[in-house]
DNA sequence: GTGGCTGCAAACATTTTGCATAACT
DNA sequence: AGTTATGCAAAATGTTTGCAGCCAC
């Protein structure tokens, strides 16, 4: 158990500041079910009725992944980068490339994966990134 | 046994013109021991002596990427895209974090990972892009 | 009150695009 | 000769940074 992240709590535990617009983004960030781009969170949190600056937007997420509470990926897409918090069990994501939806799977094979370059070939792992596209079922039966 | 890619083919089978900037491109690319950049692609060029604009090499390698002969991947960096020569066995990249080194990985969990999630998701897999990142077996030990 | 954080704007890096010219077929 | 591809330069995109003022502590 250990529930949702506290973010108020981690930030002043690490000796940085709780701000509106780093709460507002981190909403933002929590509750999206896809992955978001900048410029989607900014968009969010300004419907939110909070406005912040893009720059702002980017330096929330760069502290939150230096205290290792959120994750970027270069999605197939190839230009911006996609966010999302940082899932402490490994999963991989799926991206369907005719309706582009982007899935989590969980599976063991990360961790085989780990283990096999660590104890075959002495590579230290510290983290994985993998993206697999394809069609997904609706889209490659539809 | 299939030998190197014959680019010339290729392209004249395909509707596309044999052009000194694709040669040249196709050259630095597929003698490249690392995952060169495209500033890194346009330096080689230059010095064979031959004197194409980046973006030329832009576009020859949207090109090899349309005809399959080529991909592209963001390797942890984040900031600029990473080519390489498309090889038909599945393979992955491991990342040193220290040192820099990419190295391939050919092993059969890509192959695993495909046939689990066709047979078991209905999800028809076009693509596997997967990074590893850590310390290399040389720099985990210095 | 003070130092870290924000907003704004400008800088930066990478990739794309429009157009006249050059070059492949 | 006909057209496609190139070079050049400008624009588009995504991200970073400098700085004055603001706000959490």
């Amino acid at each position: 158990m250990d529930g949702p992240v506290d973010l108020a709590a981690t930030l002043r535990q690490r000796g940085h500041r709780v701000t509106r617009p780093r709460r507002a983004v981190w909403d933002a960030l929590a509750r999206a079910d896809h992955h978001p781009t900048v410029e989607e969170l900014a968009a969010a949190v300004t419907a939110d009725g909070v406005d912040v600056d893009p720059a702002s937007v980017y330096r929330a997420l760069g502290l939150f992944e230096e205290l290792g509470l959120a994750r970027v990926s270069r999605l197939g897409d190839g230009d911006a980068g996609r966010w999302e918090v940082a899932h402490p069990d490994e999963h991989f994501h799926l991206v369907c490339q005719d309706c582009g939806e982007v899935e989590h799977h969980v599976g063991s094979l990360v961790a085989q994966l780990t283990e096999h370059l660590e104890e075959g070939h002495g590579f230290r792992v510290t983290g994985v990134e993998l993206v697999v596209t394809g069609r997904c079922a609706r889209c490659a039966t539809g």
